[in-house]
RNA sequence: GACUUGGUAGCUCAGCUGGAUAGAGCAUCCGCCUUCUAAGCGGACGGUCGUGAGUUCGAAUCUCACCCAAGUCACCA
């Protein structure tokens, strides 16, 4: 950053007034391969003012400019190609790594504000699918991020333990169901049971009855229903618990839709009292035309609320309660349009701030093309997937270290961190087709691949033995070394970025390149031989290292020393 | 039909605010473990950047139109 402007000084000195440094920056750009150069100013824009062929221009250039900065500076066709130097860049960039340990990349971007983070989300009773996890660890590496930068994120499940299916949930249960085998396998017999309630609720239109009775009772605080709500929703929490363990996930927050049940009202209240709601077809509505949205329906014609108006109330209260900077809902695209509406009716309640509420969206999993739902029985659980994902590192560890210490623990970390990973380096939006092998490959741009090279590195370091490795005489001028001292320089450029465009994929995207730089340069330069640079390689290894374990645990992922 | 996403190598995807011969991984083929863990490194093969116009010195990137896929479109969440 201060290279480039560096570079920039070095430039708007001789251009004659045409340009100006911020142009300049503006212009400079990065070359494709560092044999090109470390930055490269295109002489195009001078073209005009200087009336001759832009390679004339960068001849020039390279001619008038103050090279005592740089290791060399070149024409190359139209462009003007900087090189910096090796050995003063290395230095300050191993200095800054080792000094500030797990914070480099740190800043004061968020100022401490708070930004609760809606994730996760599962419904009670049902169990945590792959469509799940995208929202628990986007949410999860975005609230890591958002730390980084000195926002304070606030985990929020917003669970899904309210609604009609609670009513055929107790209905079912009262039927066919038994306390002992709730508590022996708590997820998978409510589902049975919903599963066989709706089955038969298809013959039987009676149940249907039953379960709005039994619902209408759980409304009213009827002490069983009440009791048997509170049951299921704990078994199920300490089930999801035992995933989200697995996952390495916390909340700060469960507040999930129930606890909205007494605060609906008063939304309704302030929409009326504000003259937004109208009666149409039976339902009360707030018109969005102007939005060019479609109505927003806040109360059915049975008078029961929707969800809109719980969301309605759930954002309310975060603001009151954490007076947000920014609010986050990191919830799949297909509910696009429902957070425009929200934001729509909160904006025309005089809420201003609903400008800082923003839907994090991201794509669909599918299997064979289509298209994940519990109805239908194409349901990917998630903890069966993490399961199988740690029993094949297992088998890895066996197969290539099987005097590995703590091998369990690694091969949760390296079989849980391929999921993880797997979910979150490419780009949020994309849709992707559910292949366990995909999922939990060990080769190429995976986690795995990352938490490898950090693995190495940290051997070499226990192979150097006693050293010290210092902060400072780190000036590394090997040019194999070149590529990755350079990244280790783009780190926090890339914590901003990801943080501005809510986008994890950015640093899990950066650690593999970090991870293919390195492993290049270890695999082709001995680092251990005895020559005066050997301390400032050892600085580097560290340096690459502390980076990859601070971008996976950004991930969510951990990176064991040895695997 | 309207709106939202997306359409780059056989497959999965990068490509920062438009710029130098469009890059990875997987798959296929070949080479490298007597030297810091081969979960690695190197090489080969492979692309009219959905199509057609336009803006520009210059377009995968910006504008418009069209084609294709997925998702959403008031009483589920």
């Amino acid at each position: 950053m201060n290279y480039k402007q560096q570079v920039a000084q070095a430039l708007v000195a001789i251009v004659d007034g045409n340009l100006t440094e911020e142009e300049i920056i503006a212009k400079i750009e990065i070359p494709k391969s560092s044999e090109m150069g470390d930055y490269a100013f295109p002489a195009f824009a001078l073209a005009k003012a200087f009336r001759k062929a832009p390679q004339m221009i960068a001849k020039d250039l390279v001619e008038q400019i103050d090279q005592s900065q740089f290791e060399s500076v070149a024409a190359v066709g139209p462009y003007v190609n900087f090189f910096l130097n090796k050995s003063a860049f290395s230095q300050d960039i191993i200095e800054q790594v080792l000094s500030n340990g797990s914070k480099y990349g740190a800043s004061d971007v968020g100022h401490e504000g708070n930004v609760p983070i809606d994730m996760s989300s599962p419904n009670i009773a049902k169990p945590i699918s792959m469509g799940h996890l995208r929202s628990t660890v986007i949410g999860n590496s975005i609230a890591n991020i958002l730390a980084k930068i000195n926002y304070n994120p606030i985990k929020i499940n917003h669970l899904g333990d309210w609604g009609t299916q609670f009513g055929k949930l107790i209905t079912a249960y009262k039927l066919w169901g038994s306390e002992a085998e709730v508590k022996a396998d708590p997820i998978n017999k409510l589902l049975e049971y919903y599963v066989r309630f709706h089955k038969e609720a298809e013959e039987n239109p009676e149940l249907d009855v039953e379960a709005r009775a039994w619902f209408k009772k759980l409304e009213d605080g009827d002490e069983e229903a009440i009791e048997l709500w509170t049951w299921f929703r704990a078994e199920s929490l300490s089930a999801f618990n035992k995933i989200y363990d697995m996952l390495g996930v916390q909340f700060d927050s469960f507040k999930g839709e129930a606890f909205y049940n007494d605060k609906m009202d008063e939304v309704v209240t302030m929409l009326k009292d504000k003259n937004l709601l109208k009666e149409s077809q039976g339902a009360e509505i707030v018109d969005l035309e102007k939005y060019d949205l479609n109505p927003a329906l806040i109360q059915k014609t049975d008078g029961a609320t929707l969800y809109i108006t719980r969301d309605l109330a759930a954002a309310i209260y975060r603001k009151r309660t954490y007076n947000f900077v920014q609010s986050l809902y990191v919830v799949g695209n297909e509910q696009a349009n429902h957070f425009k509406q929200l934001k729509a009716v909160l904006k025309e309640m005089g809420n201003d701030w609903s400008d800082d509420m923003h839907h994090i969206p991201f794509g669909l999993i599918t299997q064979g093309g289509k298209k994940l739902s519990t109805r239908s029985g194409r349901v990917i659980l998630l903890e069966e997937v993490l399961n199988d994902a740690t029993d094949l590192a297992k088998k890895q560890i066996q197969d290539k270290n099987p005097d590995l210490p703590n091998a369990e623990q690694v091969a949760k970390d390296v079989g849980v961190g391929a999921v993880i990973f797997h979910d979150l380096k490419n780009e949020r939006m994309n849709n992707f087709d559910f292949v366990l092998e995909e999922v939990v490959r060990f080769e190429g741009e995976t986690g795995p691949y990352v938490q490898y090279s950090n693995a190495r590195a940290q051997s070499i370091i226990r192979k150097a033995g006693d050293v010290t490795i210092s902060e400072s005489n780190n000036e590394l001028s090997d040019p194999a070394a070149w590529d990755t001292i350079k990244l280790l320089g783009d780190f926090p450029k890339i914590i901003k970025r990801a943080a501005k465009e809510y986008e994890p994929s950015v640093v899990a995207k950066y650690a593999i390149h970090l991870s293919r730089a390195f492993n290049k340069y270890y695999a082709n330069s001995k680092i251990l031989v005895d020559d005066d640079q050997k301390l400032a390689r050892l600085a580097l290894v560290q340096s690459v290292s502390v980076v990859l374990t601070e971008s996976l645990s950004l991930l969510g992922v951990n990176a064991p020393k040895e695997m």
